[in-house]
DNA sequence: TGTACATCAGTGAACGCGCGTTCACTGATGTAC
DNA sequence: TGTACATCAGTGAACGCGCGTTCACTGATGTAC
């Protein structure tokens, strides 16, 4: 049965998943990705090449999950108002403490010069992509270049700041300033 | 002589200064710190308690001296003149590729779940004391937070990016978004 | 239907390595007489 | 001025540990006859 190692496969994802959007790339051991799945350390290269690899995939499949619900929430609205909607949900004290399905900037761009170059193209994919999905002309590039820094960096600030009084002002500041 | 050695513990602070600042509080290993100041990794111990003891000195430093340099750029204008002088140097290219007397926080916040927590507490009085000296009045506190969340966001995103043409359009679109 | 064999996802012990930290030692410098 | 001793910043080997990765093995499942 071939879905059967699929599904496990999927589940070491998952695991993996929300540790690298607490923790990063780096940090969880394989091991510890392993045992989150039920599973022993010695499988793990059954299924991937590297944890690198499979960090690089867990990372770039988070992203493009991102602009998968972006698209989903924001339809063909115009770009200010896509801007305005992704706010709202990337913002939210929900999406700062969520650990799955949450955006995995925060913990990975400090990151990026240890790791391997794939990661960065990843990013620099990403950014390109949702910077054209959150803006209606060319001319809007900017601005919508311009928030996705401002979002990036208030939810970054809020996670590093941890839940709490200081934290939310930061979500709610930078909410507000979205152009 | 007493100065020998408070010059010696100076050598490795710097070294570890730039340690921080490019790969963060964690990567950069005891031995690496120590070579980078021409010493042997056993003198450390003569210095520092232990290695997060001296990263948590260099972080808090880093942030002290960041402000100072605020400080003296800005002197007595008014909140916006002082954001906007301030997004001159923190945006720019110069500032992105530095990694001495650099800001320290792009490549620690995502790392605070991982550190002990006076790193968080250092964060937090350094983002209230930032946004205090960048704001004229109350009401103009939470455009500085947010001010303050764009620049971290976008030098993180531009310092990730690596040098390019993308990561420098992340800094003038940052740039010019400051409020 | 029942037995023999092949497959292969997952186990768990082992590897070499670099880490943070410890500690017995060295050797240059300063003081005492 | 010259010798004997104390101090102490820095050395370098060693420690125990957790890491990423490897590999011989196990045992459940599916196929052949």
């Amino acid at each position: 049965m071939n879905d059967k190692k699929a599904q496990t496969r999927d589940r070491i994802l998952q695991a993996a998943s929300s540790a690298l959007i607490t923790r990063g790339p780096i940090e969880p051991s394989v091991s510890e990705v392993m045992s989150a799945a039920g599973l022993t350390v010695g499988g793990f290269y059954a299924h991937f090449d590297s944890k690198d690899a499979m960090m690089l995939e867990v990372f770039s499949h988070l992203l493009s999950r991102r602009r998968e619900a972006l698209e989903a929430i924001s339809g063909d609205l115009p770009g200010e108002e896509r801007r305005r909607l992704l706010a709202d949900f990337y913002l939210s004290r929900k999406h700062r403490d969520a650990s799955e399905l949450a955006c995995p900037l925060p913990s990975t761009v400090g990151e990026m010069a240890r790791l391997p170059e794939s990661f960065r193209q990843a990013l620099a994919e990403h950014v390109e992509l949702m910077t054209a999905q959150l803006s209606s002309s060319p001319e809007e590039a900017n601005t919508a270049l311009a928030d996705v820094a401002l979002m990036l960096g208030g939810l970054a600030l809020a996670r590093a700041l941890g839940p709490g009084d200081l934290s939310d002002r930061v979500l709610r500041a930078a909410k507000s300033a979205v152009l």
